[in-house]
DNA sequence: GTTAGGATTTAGCTATGCCTAAATTAGTTA
DNA sequence: TAACTAATTTAGGCATAGCTAAATCCTAAC
C-alpha cells in the first residue's frame, strides 16, 4: 500500500511543514520532488481516498499529514539517519557519500534492519551531518535552529547540523572546518549575502557563500 | 533501465537454466516468479527488444540469458549472498530470518556498498547457507554438487548447502543439525521418498522428509 | 498424417504515477 | 466590485507490469 513515491510524498510534506506542520502546498511540493504539479494533485487525491488515511487534504488549501501520515514519515527520517551513520561509521562512507545511497535505501530496510543497526551503533543520537535521530513513539522534532545565513551578527553559534542534499556543498563545508560541534562568529554579512565568518575564535576569517550558508544549522548550545 | 521486475526475471532464468544455460520456459518462468504466462510472455518480448540485450527471447521456443544478463543475474545472486552473510555475522540475523531482507535489498545496494560490506567480511567465500558467493568478472557457479534426496545409498556426504527459500524448512534443518559442513550417511530411502540419515557416524538415525532432502545440496569435500 | 491437449501467445483491460495542455479557482489589485 | 494573474485542478495520454479470456502453435499419440 505504501509505495517508494508515496514514501517521497510523506517526507517532504513533513519537511515542509515546518516545526508546526503548517499546510503545504501543491507548488512547494511539485518542486521539491522534481515533478509536475499535476502530478502532486493526483497523487494528494489518491492519498486523501484510500483506508489508511496519511494526509488531509482540501483542494486549493494544501494538504497535510495525519498521525498515520507522521508516523510513517518520521520512520523514513529514523531510517535515513541510522543509514547514514551506519554508512558513515560502519562501511567507513565518506561524509558526502552517504546521502545517496540512505535516500535508496531507507524504503527497504525492515523494522528488524533498523533496530538492529541502532543496537550496534549504540542507539546514537545523531546522524554524520549532526541531525538528531528521530526515535520510536515520539516525534523527536529538533527545530529551534536557525541558518547560519539569519544567525546575528558577532553572536557565538555552535554548528549543529548541516544540509546533506549535495555532495559538493558537504565537501566544500568539510574543507573549510564547517561540521557539526564546530564554534564559531559571524564577523560581517556581505551584500551579496556571503558570510565573513570566525572561526573557534581564532584569527582567520573565511568567506562562506550564501548557498552553502543556509545549508548550516547554528545554536549556541553544545552538544 | 533495470527494474526490480526485471531483476527478479534474470534471476529465475540464471537458477532455472541450471548449469550449462538451458533454454527457460515460459511456463517455468511462471510459476517461479508467481505470475501468470501472459505477463511472462509480454515481459520477455519487451526485454528482448531493447537495447541493452539481457536475454535471447524465440517464441515458443524458450528464453536464455546474453553474456550481459548473466552478468547483472550473478551481480545480484553476490549481493543476495553477501548480503545474507553480512546479516547474519554483522547484524545478528538467524539462520532463517536472512533470506528475506537479503532478497529485497539485493536489488538497491550500490556498488560501493557491496565492496564495503565483502571487506569488512573479509572478502568471504561463503553464505551462511553455504552457497558460493560469486566474484567480480567470472561467474563462479557452483553446480556439482547433487541433493541430498538423490544422494546414493550408504556413500558419505558433507553438506555443502542449503536452499535458502523458506524459513520453516530452514528451523527444521537447523533443529535437525543438518548444516552446512555436516557429515552424513543415507541408510535408507523409503517409499514415501523420506530418507533415514546417519549424522556424523553417530548411532543416531534421523528422519529427512522428501521436500527437505531436496533442500540439501551435498558433495564429498570438505571444505 | 491427423489430431488432441498442453504450452504459449495475442488481445484487450486494470492500476500506478508520471506527463502536457487546457480549464478553473482564489486572491490580489485597480 | 471587476478583472487580472498565479496557483491549482481537470482532461486526456504514455509506460510499466500485472491480469483474464481467447486464439494459436507444437508435439506426441494414435
Amino acid at each position: 500500500m505504501i509505495s517508494e513515491s508515496v514514501d517521497d510524498y510523506l517526507k517532504a510534506i513533513l519537511e515542509l511543514g515546518g516545526a508546526h506542520d503548517e499546510r503545504v502546498t501543491t507548488n512547494a511540493l511539485a518542486e521539491r520532488l522534481g515533478v509536475r504539479t499535476p502530478s502532486v494533485t493526483g497523487m494528494l487525491q489518491k492519498l486523501a481516498a484510500q483506508k489508511p488515511l496519511l494526509v488531509l487534504y482540501e483542494k486549493h488549501r494544501g494538504v497535510q499529514l495525519t498521525a498515520a501520515g507522521k508516523r510513517r514519515a518520521w520512520e523514513l527520517v529514523r531510517h535515513h539517519r541510522l543509514l547514514e551513520l551506519f554508512l558513515h561509521d560502519v562501511l567507513k562512507y565518506s561524509w558526502d557519500e552517504v546521502h545517496d545511497e540512505a535516500e535508496r535505501l531507507e524504503h527497504f530496510i525492515s523494522e528488524r534492519f533498523e533496530d538492529r543497526v541502532s543496537a550496534i551503533l549504540g542507539d546514537p543520537e545523531f546522524d554524520p551531518h549532526g541531525h538528531a535521530i528521530p526515535r520510536k513513539d515520539q516525534s523527536g522534532v529538533f527545530r529551534d535552529e536557525a541558518t547560519l545565513a539569519e544567525w546575528p551578527l558577532h553572536k557565538p553559534a555552535i554548528i549543529s547540523s548541516v544540509s546533506d542534499r549535495n555532495a559538493a556543498s558537504l565537501r566544500e563545508l568539510e574543507r573549510l572546518g564547517l561540521m557539526p560541534g564546530a564554534a564559531l562568529i559571524v564577523e560581517q554579512r556581505k551584500s551579496s549575502g556571503a558570510l565573513a565568518v570566525r572561526l573557534d575564535g581564532g584569527p582567520e576569517v573565511i568567506r562562506v557563500n550564501k548557498d552553502l550558508a543556509f545549508r548550516v544549522l547554528v545554536g549556541n548550545r553544545q552538544r
